[in-house]
RNA sequence: CGGAGAGUAGCUCAGCCUGGUAGAGCACCACGUUCGGGACGUGGGGGCCGGAGGUUCGAAUCCUCUCUCUCCGACCA
């Protein structure tokens, strides 16, 4: 992408309105506009790293046997109604009427439809353990939204949900979303720890908020410091096989959010100097809650003993839209983003640093070629911005490499590749710039 | 929803108290000088001062109502 050509409307100035720093950022750097409280137009940048996430997520997913379907954001008030959740929700779930004065409500999280979906089609144990899940745009008509995207009104979530046959088949469901969280938050870039959260109506200790920590981060927590930099699962994990071993390897430490830690359990069962209290964010959150929604919308199934019972089902969310802020939060620097490689709006910032000159459009273009050539997605900065605009430019937005190509170094063959994480930077030849970068 | 604050140029803000033809910096356009870490000069474009009433010869400024946004608290992916 020529930056010429590109959609990037980085600002110098702080918007007044943003207090932290992943929506001073995001604003600055041209990812976000707010139309109103809590709701945001995505611009280029941004839907860049918006579905560099979207497919992580969606990647990890669909390696965990969950399938994705996508169910509208608009749904029928009745659905609602059969659950109790209609009057339950209250004044956080937008309600509309159409035309024909029917009431639908944008849906706030999607278990009365999914289960919907599930009955009018599931009659069989035979076809279950099934996970449906979508990525699809939610509203919850929070009193204060803030924080950008970190807390907006709309925002993006997958939502998956599990159904078995039974509480130890459901646990096991359980299990792979637990897993497949740890990997779908680790390839972000991020450490992430599930941390007991509140367990709804059936009790036990199947819920998890995941967890990551940054500085900024909206709640305390607290955990067994050999939490964070456990290692996380890689791709070749059996999901068909026993996770249980994985997951009590870290349900067996402490942690939890301030809402229930507690902190003479806490000195109990943590040693001092492995007792860590951090602020977090929260960027997932999954749960099992039997038949609370099979039972009063008669989502039943026939065993093996030809007698219907009701399904055992789970949910599991992730903030899409939040995470783009909480990676910030996670990952930045007095400059800007640091976006971690994999989910950065590109791989590499191509930086002219004197278009305009023959022979350093004709190094870059050769590059931006090959580059491309190779399947790096390159942001070529053409403008005839000064050098330090485009410095400070490339700092900001965050692209994990700059390649850096002025008349100076050219004259000595050279060109510059500068770590955005680390600051680093080394000279070489034009042919070692594309060995490594291509 | 309780408490606090803000709406004036694309952005950051001044002007309001004490009413009298709407300002600065940045950004944008033109020209020139510049050009390796957010340049400089000259010229230019851009605002019914959130909206509606009211007071007044005259309102960005005073009064009333209203809308929107932000922050602190209780709730949440």
């Amino acid at each position: 992408m020529r930056l010429s050509r590109f959609f990037m409307p980085l600002l110098k100035e702080t918007p007044a309105e943003a207090q932290i720093v992943s929506h001073r950022l995001m604003l600055r750097a041209g990812m976000i506009r707010q139309e109103a409280a809590g709701i945001y137009a995505w611009l280029p940048l941004g839907h860049r790293v918006l579905k560099k996430i979207e497919k992580i997520v969606r990647e990890e997913m669909n390696r965990a046997g969950a399938i994705e379907i996508l169910m509208p954001t608009l749904q029928p008030s009745e659905l609602w109604k059969e659950t109790g959740r209609y009057d339950a929700y209250g004044p956080e779930m937008l309600r509309i009427k159409d035309r024909h004065e029917r009431e639908l409500v944008y849906g706030p999280t999607n278990e009365d439809m999914v289960t919907d979906i599930f009955r009018a089609y599931v009659r069989s144990y035979k076809q279950l353990p099934l996970n449906l899940y979508h990525i699809q745009w939610k509203f919850r008509d929070e009193i204060r939204p803030r924080f950008g995207v970190m807390r907006g009104r709309e925002f993006l979530m997958k939502d998956a949900y599990s159904f078995d046959i039974d509480a130890a088949s459901a646990r096991k469901s359980y299990n792979r979303m637990y897993v497949a969280y740890l990997r779908t938050f680790s390839r972000m870039g991020l450490k992430s720890i599930p941390m007991r959260a509140e367990t709804g109506p059936i009790g036990g200790d199947l819920s998890h908020e995941f967890i990551i920590l940054a500085d900024t981060g909206e709640s305390q927590v607290f955990c067994h410091k050999d939490l964070v930099d456990m290692p996380v699962p890689d791709e070749n994990v059996d999901f068909d096989g026993d996770l249980e071993p994985i997951v009590r390897g870290r349900t067996s430490l402490y942690a939890a959010t301030e809402d229930k830690h507690v902190q003479a359990e806490f000195e109990a069962q943590v040693p001092e100097d492995k007792r860590l209290s951090a602020r977090g964010i929260e960027v997932g959150h999954i749960f099992f809650f039997g038949s609370k929604y099979s039972a009063p919308m008669r989502a039943v199934v026939a065993g093996p003993d030809g007698q219907e019972r009701a399904v055992e089902g789970g949910s599991y969310g992730i903030g899409v839209s939040r995470l783009v802020g909480a990676i910030i939060e996670a990952s930045h620097d007095d400059a800007g983003i640091i976006w971690p490689e994999p989910v950065a709006p590109f791989d590499i910032a191509l930086i002219n640093l004197k278009a305009g000159d023959a022979a350093t459009d004709k190094a870059c273009e050769d590059l931006y070629a090959k580059l491309r050539k190779a399947g790096r997605e390159v942001l070529y900065d053409d403008t005839q911005e000064r050098p330090g605009a485009k410095f400070a430019g490339a700092d900001l937005i965050g692209i994990p490499v700059q390649l850096i190509v002025g008349p100076r170094g050219l004259e000595k063959g050279q060109v510059e590749i500068k770590t955005r994480k680390t600051g680093a930077r080394e000279e070489m030849s034009l042919d070692a710039a594309i060995n490594r970068l291509a």
